[in-house]
DNA sequence: AGCACCATCACGCAGCGTCATCGTAA
DNA sequence: ATTACGATGACGCTGCGTGATGGTGC
């Protein structure tokens, strides 16, 4: 939550020569950090192709573009366990066919998953923007008699019909 | 992410004759655990109104519905910080008007970082679900020769127009 | 007196952030 | 030789899970 505005990675590809990736060109590039990379390579998530003479390590494009897939998946809410399980549903499957059935498997219980987060976000949205509207007319609040701790008594809040979850707790402050 | 069916709370209140909620009241009231609930206390963010002779924490009910908008705001995201700011945002102003302000500006932020989450869920859906299209055709495969490393260049793949990141990384397999 | 419930440490784990120190790359 | 960049620990932090041990409520 609260992402502040990076933007310093653009999409082109400040590549060396070989067209390998440094652990920081794949940072910048996806928008992580170095930390992230050494730490999802010791999770056995990436893997360098090789390493430099003096011991950097170069990771493919195919690496870049699974580390983004990582981040994205992260941001949805999968742990690095899941993850994994995803990303070596292939490999584990003897053939074309039950390799494909696993991972669409996986596939469909993750989208399940995400519509499922999608409509609890969606419910609290609701919930905050009925709560914004309650409050919103207490910026001309004159109930001074009122204010801190009675405002669940103030007509603001007995004149509405429903108090959502929200405004109750953040705002009518009934100890009891 | 991947959470069990649990059902088994609910929402009638097994209370005690005073009305007060015990810590385990609380974990079973918001699906919750006496761990969870604890370790809010012990972070501020919940107060047990008082303990009874023998030390057990009694929560009044307000303190129930906080818990359990905690744990909303938890799944969507925010943290614990977060979250403390918003409570607290309300005593922090002097008067009704400013507290209104202060809290409508932190709804309002939360609400958008909200909104964003929405957008890259369902960018991911999207994601997820052309790729299941894709390897979908897969569960027929036939293409022995290419399986395990090769189908990148197997038609299925080389007839698409445009292929999602995550079917590239889950299944094209191009290692360079 | 019995049994479910609760309290208080204390340790563990995921997923990194953040130094500090030192070697590499061009 | 300079300057930015990368490697390797090691410790810290959040947000709890998971016992172990012992007291409480009824």
């Amino acid at each position: 939550m609260s992402k502040p505005p990076k933007q310093p990675s653009c999409e082109d590809a400040p590549r060396r020569n070989d067209g390998l990736l440094t652990t920081g060109d794949m940072a910048r590039l996806s928008n992580s950090t170095l930390r992230t990379v050494r730490f999802y390579e010791e999770a056995r998530l990436l893997c360098p192709r090789e390493r430099s003479d003096g011991g950097h390590r170069l990771f493919p494009r195919s690496e870049l573009l699974k580390l983004k897939l990582i981040g994205d998946l992260r941001e949805a809410g999968l742990s690095l366990e899941e993850i994994r399980e995803m990303l070596e549903a292939k490999r584990r499957g003897p053939c074309g066919r039950s390799a494909s059935t696993a991972l669409l498997e996986r596939i469909d219980k993750y989208v399940a998953c995400l519509h499922t987060r999608i409509e609890l976000l969606s419910r609290l949205i609701g919930e905050l923007e009925s709560t914004r509207e309650l409050i919103a007319s207490c910026k001309q609040c004159r109930r001074t008699d009122l204010f801190p701790n009675e405002c669940g008594e103030c007509e603001v809040m007995t004149d509405s019909k429903r108090i959502p979850l929200a405004a109750s707790v953040l705002w009518s402050v009934e100890e009891s």
